[in-house]
RNA sequence: UCCUCAGUAGCUCAAUUGGCAGAGCGUCCGGCUGUUAACCGGAGGGUUGUAGGUUCGAGUCCUACCUGAGGAGCCA
């Protein structure tokens, strides 16, 4: 009996004869000699064809393979050092599951819209295929962090009925006969499980209708949102840096391979331990008018402002107290001037710019009744979120780690659209 | 929504001043016992994004539209 095993493993049966089931990833011969490259899922190993060693329909069979066909191999596990990876399979026998139709995707270049159009196939080349693997340990990695630390996961709706932060970048759905929109933060509603738990996260799809056409955005992308009661801005700077050194450790430890299919530097990502720098939203101006960026004071920092800030430290810089007015309603006001809120924003360095929005939530009934009216919102459909400043409010903050723009700066790529499976973008609905 | 650039074979791209529609890869056929994006020989493959216009003649110039890429604003 032939013991099938995953081509991870196979390392672990040399001499022994194995089975393996997969794909045909590429395929080259030579004369009476067929290798053929075959992927499972966990890895690629080259198979060895001599017309001698098989029977003639199996070797007739390599030959009628096309790339992607699936197949069940069998063979004798050989260490050599013309094979890629070491390995390779001696191959005594052969079973087609399928031959493929002419496969689109050539092991040759393709453009990014090619590409897209073809992403349910794209998946199964070896870049996608790393970057989707460093994605899984990633969103493990923050749920280990969490649940470490006591914090229990608290799930929040997708289907809402009110906008969290302004109403013109929500998706609307129709909830029967009432209009809905699909959630752009858990935030409110983690709030109030704070109030409930303590320490919460909540961690799932997040939508945003911005027509915005740029390398870090996505309509639908997920985010992590811790949230704790009893904390302060300064609390949540300090889980912040702390949370991100780890998800970058993990992926070190964890994704050295795949980072290196990547072609990753990892010294940058080596460096990125607490503390991070924290710099005021005062201070970040200071820098920017030395630099000579014409980005006006008050406004907030623009995207060549963050890259601008960000290039002046080897870690990720967090930039706290902007302007109140450019900033959530929600959000507490600094005691050492209202018009600042207690607020940050997390930088990635090499130009990759915001990973993380966080603030200081308003606690106070009046205020936060004030800055409802203020901002023209409904005070119905809020009415709950209200409530949680009546009975036993405290002094509480969190914020929001968008999962596909850490997993861009660390894979090091330059665009968040292949760090998702399938991205959705401005007019991009498909596959 | 605005700005810039692009659209030619299945894919990636050439095509000089407006003058015969081309190459590489993939596909198909043949060759080779160590290939690594193999190599060598041969074959097939086209409504040049769409619609109109200028011209003896348009892939090339003009107009509109469609699609894509990069960026801005906004954000994680």
């Amino acid at each position: 009996m032939v013991t099938q095993v995953y081509i991870r493993d196979v390392p672990s049966h040399v001499g022994r004869e194995v089975s393996i089931k997969g794909w045909l990833y590429n395929k080259t011969h030579k004369g009476r000699l067929w290798f053929l490259l075959v992927r499972d899922g966990t890895g690629v190993i080259q198979s060895v064809l001599f017309k001698g060693n098989v029977a003639a329909d199996v070797f007739e069979a390599a030959e009628s393979l096309t790339q992607e066909s699936s197949l069940q191999i069998t063979g004798t596990v050989r260490r050599d050092k013309r094979a890629p990876g070491g390995y390779e399979l001696d191959a005594t026998g052969m079973e087609v599951v399928q031959i493929a139709r002419s496969y689109p995707i050539s092991p040759k270049e393709h453009g990014t819209s090619f590409l897209m159009d073809h992403r349910h196939l794209w998946l199964r080349s070896s870049r996608q295929h790393a970057i989707l693997r460093i994605r899984h340990r990633l969103i493990k990695a923050a749920r280990d962090f969490f649940d470490g630390r006591g914090f229990v996961l608290v799930d929040t709706p997708i289907l809402t009925p009110v906008a969290c932060e302004g109403t013109t970048n929500l998706f609307p759905v129709k909830y029967f006969d009432t209009p809905a929109y699909l959630s752009q933060s858990g935030q409110l509603y983690s709030e109030a499980s704070c109030m409930a738990f303590g320490k919460v996260y909540c961690f799932g799809p997040t939508f945003r209708a911005e027509k915005s056409k740029t390398r870090r955005h996505l309509m639908e992308f997920w985010m992590v949102e811790p949230e704790v009661a009893y904390a302060d801005l300064d609390d949540i700077m300090v889980l912040a840096e702390e949370f991100v050194s780890y998800l970058v450790a993990e992926a070190l430890r964890e994704g050295g391979e795949e980072l290196s299919i990547l072609g990753r530097d990892t010294g940058p990502l080596e460096k990125v331990t607490p503390p991070f720098p924290r710099l005021t939203y005062a201070e970040a101006f200071d820098l920017l008018e030395q630099e000579g960026s014409e980005t006006p004071r008050g406004a907030d920092l623009g995207g060549t402002d963050e890259t601008i800030v960000s290039s002046r430290f080897d870690r990720p810089v967090m930039v706290h107290r902007y302007p109140a007015a450019v900033k959530g309603f929600y959000m507490e006001p600094d005691p050492e001037n209202p018009d600042l809120a207690l607020c940050m924003d997390m930088l990635a360095p090499e130009g990759y710019g915001e990973i993380i929005g966080g603030s200081q939530r308003i606690h106070d009934y009046d205020l936060l009744m004030e800055r409802v009216r203020e901002h023209d919102l409904p005070v119905e459909p809020f009415s709950w979120y209200l409530d949680l400043r009546k009975y036993g409010s405290v002094p509480h903050s969190g914020f929001g780690l968008g999962i596909e723009r850490v997993l861009s700066w660390i894979c090091g790529i330059p665009h968040v659209r292949e760090t998702i499976p399938f991205p959705r973008m401005l007019h991009r609905l498909f596959p």
